[in-house]
DNA sequence: GATGAATGAGAGTTCATTCAT
DNA sequence: TATGAATGAACTCTCATTCAT
């Protein structure tokens, strides 16, 4: 009996799925909501039936989305519970995996799309926000509060060191991705994140 | 007899002026001829006698304005040139001002813009490009260059080290303005400014 | 057994009369079948089921409805049977009866429906006809041939007599109520209902 | 010069005459607008620029041709200014004349439009009104005040005798006609016209 | 038999763009 | 040259109707 309810949710799954697809080939005035329902599957009014509107439709697809990449996110933090003997390797690891999620397509369209559309859908900034980049420095900093407190790092605010974190290391990938235009290669990638790293203790090292 | 040319020029000048302010607040597709036309204090047909197509329209208020701002932030550099003895006082007062630059309206809603219409125009990038972040990261790397080989930086590679400082610098303010919906006060723009030339410093203090 | 067939017609007869309200309410395009279906508890397939078709679900509405206009007309027509000694008081209460009925909220809604849809639904002019003006009139016509025969009205062709009573009586309704968009008073209505006798009767009255 | 001016004005008013053609023929709802904009050979938008709005289209065609409609009627009265010797003969005239008009087919289509749109249209009664029946029954009532003071007519209440009067010619229309469905012949009308006015007078002889 | 879900067709409305003045 | 008026194309959204349960 199962089979009819997990049908509808797939439908209004496929729908979010292929509406931000959709979104994010096109931006939100060019993305039809014909070629929407084609790229789910399904009829046009279908697409009308689940999500009232296009406007509605466009907030639950980046809603979803950018719990989606949440989730991603916080996932590469989790080496820096347990940083080894090893701060800088941990750390490289951690800064290649994030630097590799903000690169990825989904991700860059997520911010373009947030970019256009925010003066017509300021809600969309909250809700998106909520499993934004401010969750993420939150979690950060409470790992380096950690570090600071057993003495590997430099004591200092935990917030504006993961803030500076974050910074040095996707500050530059607009710039060098021409605006998500190009796909960075992995070896540039990891030689970001090092020098990212690298700068980064280099200016947090303990006092003496 | 060069009224009427002034006039001509002035009348384009106008339309350009209008629809980037137009653009700004409406994104591409949002904005409508019409509204261009009235901001500019014209009639739609004049607007595609001078420039024939929205798009051409885009482009060129994109460039136009894009040329301003990279104007006005090689200016802000000029301090380096000389740096003085207070070299920590000579980055803040520049991170500062480039900071101010970064978050003005105008600039925001330039990147905003290209940000959402590079599918549409890729060569908006280039034309934008050429006065874009790029000649920034170039010129800055060239003081750096010369600080390093006068000793009062660390060795290493300018270009990177420019562009590390541009990325403590304002790789935090997408997050921090709520990506340009809250204006940033001035005590905050120099709390950041002089947070990332601290940590800069620290990490580029020359050999000992 | 038979609760089952019973649940049926009600359900029918449910459909039909939430039809008639909606049609009534809204005109024939504006009906949602969605909006019928509520209003008749039911579900929109099962509106399908009972009746084919919006069109056919309209065509028994009406039918439906104008029968029971048309049992009303007749029965108000009946003291015209015995007309007893006072004529005058005896059309006026017929009148007003008639006067009632015609101005009623659905009898005017029957009306404005079958005015609306005519070009659409010839065929049903024709089924609401056999329900409509001209039984009344043929019925009124009868009685005004006896009461010619006996005497009592001045002799004449009973239809044009028959056709002319009600045209007074009914004539002038559309202007006072404008357009049935104002309810008229019992009051009012018993003053154009004695009007009407009145001038009838002044016409009527036998020769010499 | 006026030749732009003039090619304006007809376009408009070649919309306006097009969308009550349209109206007429399929109602409010079925009338595309696409069709009214070939009826009146303009393209689709044009009628837009001219009438914002379906709706608003709808309201001016009502009114203008109501006016139209209203001065016809008003003009069929001028006999009775001047009725002559022959009293019966002038009524018969302009009752003649008011019939004609009352089932000319734009009339019809004109009230049929009324009664069905007036949910949706509060609005239109009142400026159709402005035109309607009640400016006929007034000016009517008028002349049928002058031929009571002459002793032409009984005394009695002017506006009911003018209300009766239209009563008794045009209430049995709407049955003889079938709804606007049948073209009424010449003759029937002039029968219909001479059997209205002669129970008129003989309910209108002067006492004594 | 009754229903939730899905669909095909179509309507109003807007907009970039072009004539004619 | 500058403009008022006209247009062709497109898009969002709605609704009567039909499957599958």
């Amino acid at each position: 009996m199962t089979a009819p309810v997990r049908g509808r949710i797939d439908k209004r799954q496929a729908i979010l799925e292929g509406a931000f697809t959709v979104f994010a080939r096109r931006g939100y005035d060019q993305a039809g909501v014909q070629e929407i329902a084609d790229e789910a599957g399904v009829a046009k009014p279908t697409v009308y039936n689940h999500l009232h509107d296009k406007a509605t439709l466009f907030r639950h697809a980046m809603e979803t989305e950018s719990q989606v990449a949440l989730g991603k996110r916080l996932a590469a933090l989790e080496p820096l519970l347990e940083p080894g003997d090893d701060l800088r390797a941990t750390l490289r690891t951690v800064a290649l995996e994030l630097l590799r999620l903000h690169c990825d397509d989904r991700a860059c369209a997520l911010r373009r799309l947030l970019h256009s559309e925010i003066a017509r859908f300021p809600e969309t900034l909250d809700i998106v926000s909520a499993s934004g980049p401010h969750r993420i420095n939150e979690a950060l900093a409470d790992r380096m509060a950690r570090l600071m407190l057993s003495g590997r790092l430099r004591s200092a605010d935990p917030d504006l060191a993961a803030e500076q974190f974050m910074a040095l290391l996707t500050g530059s990938m607009e710039a060098r991705s021409r605006m998500g235009t190009r796909t960075i290669g992995e070896d540039e990638l990891r030689s970001v994140a090092h020098a990212s790293v690298d700068t980064f203790l280099r200016a947090s090292a303990p006092a003496g």
